[in-house]
DNA sequence: AGCCAATGTCTACTTACCTCA
DNA sequence: GGTGAGGTAAGTAGACATTGG
């Protein structure tokens, strides 16, 4: 159908049933076998399939060779909060065989010497948990990082979270509740996307089916004698066509539409107007 | 080659803390 | 000063891929 939703609905979106071919640069890593599987970020390199989705664009995933030495550093946090973290939560319970699990060897021991730290300074009870704010610079690379690959490979995570003075699973959530707010926002500019649409395509219904009526008006009117049935003042001649096409059929939309019929104005025949003489 | 456990990463959802009006 | 809303760091569960035995 000749809908076309850059017109329709004035938002600089594409809405449509395309067929999106894979953007991403190949990756080695797991995590982008991961993104294949995953119905949300799947993109797969030689296939293709319907999307109405609006994702991220240039989300190119490079595999960049940081520095990346294992040397492990004790993460110092960048603010008077950030001494606490939720680690001091997942070691109070049964969990911590699953967390240390999460975490790779180096992480693990950060996380160890975090822990110990944590549990000088923590006066709150076991339970704290203090909110970490990160700082303006920190946010600003990680912002700076989250627009060159939403997605991180380890030695990417590793990197960023020394330069950052932050550990590893920090980044990680980092990414993690930033690509979740992508998404958030994007849902937002979809679902008002599509509102619009829906009041569009609302719209042109509700005028066709008005000329549905009236056309179906019209072709009873024929059948029995015009003049009982259809005042003239209703009628107007075509004068290049010589023929007669009714009142409202078009006036309601004046505004050219996708849905528009090919020769938008219909002729109507008039018997008494029919005449070689009429004109 | 096939199986399985361990591991790592992801999303989605939730919780808890902090800030601000 | 108390409070509710919003933002966000972090926890959790479940799914899936990879890897090594």
């Amino acid at each position: 159908m000749g809908f076309d939703d850059h017109h329709a609905c004035n938002t600089g979106l594409v809405l449509g049933l395309g067929l999106t071919a894979s953007q991403e640069s190949t990756s080695p890593t797991p995590q982008k076998a991961h993104r294949q599987m995953n119905p949300l970020l799947r993109k797969p390199n030689n296939s293709f399939e319907p999307s109405l989705t609006l994702g991220l664009c240039g989300n190119n995933f490079h595999e960049e060779d940081h520095q990346g030495n294992n040397s492990i550093d004790l993460y110092r946090q960048g603010s008077p909060h950030n001494s606490h973290s939720a680690v001091s939560n997942s070691f109070s319970s049964g969990r911590v065989v699953k967390r240390e699990r999460d975490l790779s060897s180096e992480e693990v021991e950060v996380e160890k010497v975090s822990s110990r730290v944590i549990s000088d300074e923590d006066e709150d009870g076991p339970n704290a948990r203090k909110k970490l704010r990160l700082t303006k610079e920190q946010s600003a690379l990680l912002e700076e990082s989250f627009k060159q690959h939403s997605t991180l490979n380890p030695k990417q995570k590793q990197a960023l979270a020394r330069q950052l003075s932050l550990r590893p699973r920090q980044v990680e959530v980092w990414f993690q509740n930033r690509r979740a707010r992508t998404k958030l926002k994007q849902t937002e500019v979809d679902c008002e996307f599509l509102k619009k649409c829906c009041e569009t395509l609302t719209d042109e219904n509700r005028r066709l089916q008005k000329e549905v009526q009236e056309l179906k008006a019209l072709k009873l009117s024929q059948q029995q004698p015009l003049f009982m049935h259809m005042p003239a003042a209703t009628l107007t001649m075509c004068p290049s066509c010589e023929r007669i096409g009714g009142v409202g059929s078009e006036g309601a939309n004046p505004n050219k539409s996708p849905f528009s019929m090919a020769h938008p104005k219909p002729h109507f025949y008039n018997p008494f107007t029919n005449s070689s003489a009429a004109c």
